[in-house]
RNA sequence: GGAGGGAUGGCUGAGUGGUUUAAAGCAUCGGUCUUGAAAACCGACGUACCGCAAGGUACCGGGGGUUCGAAUCCCUCUCCCUCCGCCA
């Protein structure tokens, strides 16, 4: 959420950053008029109550001098009938302008790229080389059939397209792949692991930007009104919301979560196999800090992604998103793309976001700086990493010509020793065998 | 799910209709004193909004109501505690 004074102070400065996303500049004149409304019935409000506390108390001392106070009392009366007239038009336009006022998107940092889509996004570094093939490469989805280390089409049946199944070996890697980024989240980048529930209430998804806008795109619990997370995100943010931290910044904090998107309006996009899922398993990084070491934090959480993929032998490209193609809630996006060979594609595997006082605003997350003041904190986050497309890249950078995919060394420690998975043997009914 | 008891400032905790613009204590910060510290004493000490300012308004878990006036009375919701039931 954009603070209210900075949209009536420096209206010109946000109208240009709404303009450079691509943002319907008619929200921010609504915002503009239900504004100057509501501090117009605000004087005139606060004007009455004063005479009306004011009054009150003299009828009070009066009555103790045992004089007649009817004829005040009545006048007083009027006044709250206008009063409560006036609350009850404050209060209607008080909820029109926040509901447009968490409509607005964050206006974006300066120095991003201009843009109306991802095309223009700038790659700002590629790390590592492509591995080169002696054969054809296979893709993700014949490469876990040979494996038997994916059930698709039984996990269809029982619950429907896009919720994948991992069976055995894929299970386990799954498994080790969360240890490992946690692990290094932790031990070596100094986060601390939070366990969170994956179900968080309205509140909390408006916290972190995803309500109102994506409703459509979330899983929502009807009858408790509960929604599924998207993202560790959301329920990792939120862990401080409406409160004023009392503990030195900056808070680092990671946690693995399944996260569930109804992914509305990409049917058919990308769907093979496990690239685009309705559920899927991540680690993600969220962090709190102080306002003017949000940029210098925001590198900082991109090395730790990159951490990861490195420690991991892979091939990616960091791009700096533009104005047009960052989320709603952030100034500044970075993704990761893993190189596929398989697929013989990039697959965003990351995106590390500063979100600036945007997501603290809505959430209301606070603290004192050096001078005793109370600030909103900045937050940021960025996934350490997203997991079906580190396993379709791990999968198709790692395949051999005999079908069997040779796992990265730092792996093997997590894989009870086991350096190669390989196809089953015949007469193994289900596969997934080391 | 049933019954009962609670929710007051960073913490403890008073306060059942009118100087409560919330007592007191603890904690914190500043000052005096001290070589320094402690103690003692003095002072400060919530958040948000509106206003150029003076100042004003709101907030005692959330929402609504009664009243000239609500932390205080009424309704409702949420959460916590105790007991019972059910259950991984």
């Amino acid at each position: 959420m954009l603070d209210i004074k900075r949209i009536r102070e420096k209206t010109d400065e946000v109208r240009e950053g709404l303009r450079r996303r691509g943002a319907d500049p008619v929200l921010l004149e609504t915002v503009l008029e239900l504004d100057r409304q509501r501090r117009a019935l605000l004087a005139s409000a606060e004007e009455k109550k004063n005479r009306r506390n004011a009054t009150s108390k003299e009828i009070g001392a009066a009555r103790k001098r045992g004089e007649d106070t009817a004829q005040v009392q009545a006048e007083v009366r009027t006044l709250g009938d206008q009063i409560t007239a006036l609350d009850e038009q404050l209060r209607v336009v008080e909820a029109d302008l926040q509901a447009a006022v968490l409509r607005i998107p964050n206006v974006p940092c300066a120095t991003i790229p201009t843009g109306t889509d991802a095309a223009a996004n700038r790659v700002a570094r590629v790390e590592g080389q492509p591995r080169t093939f002696s054969f054809a490469p296979q893709d993700h989805v014949t490469l876990a059939e040979r494996l038997g280390i994916m059930d698709l089409p039984r996990a269809t049946r029982m619950t429907g397209s896009g919720f994948p199944l991992l069976l055995g070996a894929g299970a386990r890697l799954q498994r080790a792949l969360i240890q490992y980024m946690l692990d290094l989240h932790t031990q070596k980048h100094g986060y601390t692991e939070m366990l969170p529930p994956f179900v968080v209430n309205s509140a909390s998804m408006c916290g972190t930007g995803q309500l109102p806008k994506m409703a459509d795109d979330m899983y929502h619990c009807e009858k408790d009104d509960l929604w599924l997370i998207p993202t560790a995100e959301v329920p990792v943010t939120n862990y401080f919301r409406e409160e004023i931290l009392d503990r030195p910044l900056p808070v680092l904090l990671t946690a693995y979560t399944p996260c569930f998107r109804r992914e509305a309006g990409s049917a058919g996009k990308e769907t093979r196999g496990i690239l685009r899922v309705h559920q899927f398993d991540k680690v993600e990084m969220v962090k709190f800090v102080a306002p003017e070491t949000s940029y210098q934090e925001l590198e900082s959480l991109l090395g730790h992604a990159e951490d990861v993929l490195r420690g991991l032998g892979l091939h990616y490209r960091i791009l700096e998103l533009c104005s047009g193609d960052i989320s709603f809630a952030a100034a500044k996006c970075y993704d990761i793309e893993l190189w596929a060979p398989g697929h013989n594609g990039w697959l965003e595997v990351s995106s590390c976001s500063n979100f600036e006082d945007f997501q603290a605003r809505r959430a209301n997350i606070r603290y004192r700086d050096a001078e005793k003041k109370v600030q909103f904190v900045h937050t940021l986050n960025g996934s350490g990493v997203a997991l079906p497309r580190l396993m379709i890249a791990l999968l198709e950078n790692g395949q051999q010509e005999d079908g069997s995919v040779l796992l990265p060394p730092a792996l093997v420690p997590y894989m009870g020793g086991v350096e190669r998975l390989v196809p089953p043997g015949a007469g193994e009914v289900i596969g997934g065998k080391c």
